[in-house]
DNA sequence: AGATAGCAGTTGCTTTTGTAACTAACAACG
DNA sequence: CGTTGTTAGTTACAAAAGCAACTGCTATCT
C-alpha cells in the first residue's frame, strides 16, 4: 500500500518535509508567535552560535530575503542583537539575546521531543540512517552547487 | 564535517526537499512556465489517473485552495479538464487531456533521470532505504492524523 | 418533508515569499 | 589614488500562499 505512492524522491520529499513541518509549526507559533523562516534562524544561530546573515543563508539553504526579514522581526522580539563586523563593515554579526536563548532552549527541548516521537514510528537505527542519508544527499549537492559557479 | 548540521529531523527533511525542488524546477518552470503546485497536480493525475480535487488535498498534503488555484491554471492551459461527478454534483473528476498526458509524458521523463542523478549520488541500495523509509513515515502520520479526527 | 449540519470547491482579503534593483562597503587593477 | 567589479544586506514591487467566509450540494435527524 506504499509503493504505489511514487517513487520520485523531490515528491517525497516535500510530502515528508511538509507534513512534519505542520505538525511541528504549533509549538513555536502559538507560543511565540514565530514563522517558520524564523524559528529556522533561531535555530541555527542557538545551534552555531554568533554569526553574519550569510553564513545561515548558505548552511540553512534560505534565500538572502527571507534570512533579512527573519533578522528583523527577531531584533523586534528581542530575541536577537547585531554588531557590526569591524573587519568587514558590511557584514553583521547576529547573536541570540538572553530570551532568545531561553527561547530557543525551550524550542529546542519540544524539537527532541517531536524528533524522539518521529524516532519512536520509524525506529532508531532507520532513523539514524534516513539521518545520515539526509545529510549525505545535502552535502553533496551543495558541493555541486558551490562548484557550478 | 556533516553532523554539526544539527539532527533535526524536519530541519533536514526542509533542507533536502528544499534543494531537490529548487533543482528540479527549470524543467517544469522554463518549459511549460508552471508552478509547482500545477506540477505536483499533473503529476499526481498522471500517476493515478482520474481523480477529484479532494483526493488530491489528501495524497499531496495540499490545501484545498491551492489545489484549486493549479486546477483553475492547468485547466486554461488546457492540460486537464473536469466533468461533474453525478452521484455526487459536489465532486469534479479531473483528467489530463491528451497534451496534459503529453507534458506529462515528458516531465514525468525528466523526473526519472533527475531521480537517477540522486540515486546515482546516494547509490541505489540507499535510495531505495531512503524512499522506503519517507514512505513509511508519510504513511505512518497520514494514519495518525486521519485518527486526530 | 423541513431543519440542521457537513462537505467539495471557490473567492476575497491578508500575509508571506520571490525577484530585481538598490545602498554601502570592500578589493583588485591600472 | 580612481575606476571597475564584487559582496552583505535591504527594500519596493509583484507573485504566491494561507485564512476565513461563502455557494451549492448532500446527509441526517426528527
Amino acid at each position: 500500500m506504499q509503493s504505489d505512492l511514487s517513487d520520485f524522491l523531490p515528491y517525497l520529499l516535500n510530502q515528508a518535509a511538509e507534513m512534519v513541518s505542520l505538525e511541528f509549526q504549533p509549538r513555536y507559533k502559538e507560543r511565540y508567535n514565530m514563522l517558520r523562516t524564523e524559528w529556522r534562524v533561531l535555530f541555527h544561530l542557538g545551534r552555531h552560535g554568533e554569526m553574519t546573515a550569510k553564513q545561515i543563508c548558505d548552511q540553512a539553504v534560505m534565500h538572502k530575503t527571507k534570512v533579512s526579514r527573519a533578522v528583523r522581526a527577531l531584533e523586534a522580539k528581542r530575541y536577537l542583537s547585531r554588531k557590526t563586523l569591524e573587519e568587514d563593515r558590511r557584514s553583521e554579526i547576529l547573536l541570540l539575546t538572553k530570551s532568545g536563548r531561553a527561547v530557543f532552549d525551550d524550542l529546542a527541548s519540544a524539537a527532541r521531543d517531536y524528533d524522539s516521537s518521529l524516532e519512536a514510528a520509524l525506529g532508531a537505527k532507520d532513523m539514524a540512517r534516513l539521518k545520515a542519508m539526509l545529510n549525505t544527499l545535502i552535502q553533496e549537492r551543495t558541493d555541486r552547487l558551490n562548484k557550478g559557479r
